[in-house]
DNA sequence: GAAACCATTTGCCATTTGGCAAAAAGAGAT
DNA sequence: ATCTCTTTTTGCCAAATGGCAAATGGTTTC
C-alpha cells in the first residue's frame, strides 16, 4: 500500500483523508504466475497496482501467433483502458508472468472515487496518460531498428525483466524468433 | 471550424455559449507543405486541428535516419504533448507533409479555456487518451509483422494517405527501405 | 522541347532473419 | 541420482531485406 500512495503522490496531491479513502477501497490480489488478470473477448472490470511482480498483455495475430505487446513491472497500474472505459469486450490478455501481488480496485469503487475525491480524476488522467505516451514511446522505435538494437532497447527499457521471464516472450515482444534472440544474445555477449 | 465543432461535439456535450467561447480562440494557420509546426529541441507552444492536409511526426535516431512516428490526418488533433504538458523540449519535429490548414490555439489560450469552461477539460483528456491509445494500437503491431503486412496495414489504417506523400515517408514510418517497399508494391499488384 | 531536379524502380549481391528439428541445458518431482 | 518436462541453444538451409548505384519516370522551369 505504501508504494502505491507514494506513487500517487507523485502525480499530484492529496490530504490524508483522501489518501486513507482510497485505501479503504483497496483489496489485495494474489495472482499466481500465467494467471490471467483480464481476459480478450471479456469486459475489463477492475483497475490494479502491481505491487510486486510482472504483468504482461498479449494477443494473438491473424497467423495465430501469440504476441507480446509489452510488460509491467512493479509499481505502476495495471488495466485494459479501452475495454474498461468503453465497456467493450477486450482484444487483449493480461496475464501474470510471476507470481504477483496487486492492489485492486472494482470498477464500482473506482469510479465513486473518482466522483468523490476532488482532484482524484486529474492525478489518474496524468497517470494514465503517462503510461500511454509510455507505451508509445517504448514501442514505436522497435519497427525501425534491426533486431539486436530492438534486444538493446528492451535491455535498456525493462532491465529487471530480462532474468525473470522466458526468454520466447521477450522475442515476442521484439517481433524476432526465439531461436534468433538466442543467437542475438550470444553474439552480444 | 465546422469541423472541429463537429469534432470535440463526439466527446462530450457543449453549449453554443461554450462553443462560442472556444470558437473565438482559434486562429486559422495555413502551413505550406515541409515546413515545421513544431521542432525538435523546441518547447511545444500551441495546439492545432489540422481541418486540411497531412502531418507527420519524425525523428531522427542514433544512426543519423529519419523515422516518421505517424501520420496525422485531417479532422485531428496535432500537439506535441510531452513538450507541451511538461514544458520540455521536444524530441521530435512536426511536419507539414503537404499544404495544411490549421485552427491554431496558443499555449495561453488553451489553458485559459480549460480553465474556464467547464466540462472541457473531460473532453480534451478524452481526446487526448483516445488519440494516445490509437498511436500504440497502431504502431505496436508494425513490430511483429513482416514488410509486406506492415504495408497492408498502413493501407488500412491511412487510405488516403498512400498517394499524396513521398514513399520515403511511408518506407521510414514502416521501417523498411525505400527500395525493398518499392518492391513490396510490385509484388502487390 | 530541353534541362534540371525530384521520386521511384531495378539489378546485383551481402547480410539478416526465419523455419524446422535436434541437441543441450535447466528445473522440479520422486 | 533419475526421470520428466520445459526452456534455450544449435545446425542447416531458405527466404526476406538491406546497401549501393544506375536507370527510369515525372515535374517544374526556362
Amino acid at each position: 500500500m505504501k508504494g502505491f500512495i507514494e506513487y500517487i503522490l507523485q502525480f499530484g496531491n492529496l490530504n490524508q483523508q483522501q489518501i486513507d479513502l482510497i485505501s479503504r477501497k483497496a483489496t489485495v490480489l494474489e495472482l499466481p504466475k500465467d494467471e490471467y488478470f483480464s481476459e480478450a473477448g471479456k469486459i475489463a472490470q477492475r483497475v490494479g497496482f502491481i505491487s510486486d511482480g510482472i504483468i504482461r498483455v498479449c494477443y494473438y495475430n491473424n497467423q495465430g501467433e501469440e504476441i507480446t505487446k509489452y510488460f509491467i513491472e512493479e509499481n505502476n497500474l495495471v488495466v485494459d483502458l479501452e475495454s474498461f472505459d468503453n465497456e467493450i469486450p477486450s482484444s487483449a490478455y493480461v496475464q501474470a508472468i510471476t507470481d504477483c501481488k496487486l492492489l485492486l480496485f472494482s470498477k464500482k469503487d473506482w469510479n465513486e472515487l473518482l466522483d468523490t475525491i476532488i482532484g482524484w480524476d486529474t492525478i489518474v488522467h496524468k497517470i494514465i496518460s503517462k503510461a500511454l505516451r509510455q507505451k508509445v514511446e517504448r514501442r514505436s522505435p522497435l519497427v525501425s531498428e534491426d533486431a539486436t538494437t530492438r534486444y538493446l532497447k528492451f535491455l535498456e527499457i525493462y532491465p529487471n525483466v530480462v532474468n525473470r521471464i522466458p526468454l520466447s516472450y521477450i522475442a515476442s515482444y521484439l517481433g524476432v524468433t526465439q531461436s534468433s534472440l538466442s543467437r542475438i544474445r550470444k553474439n552480444i555477449s
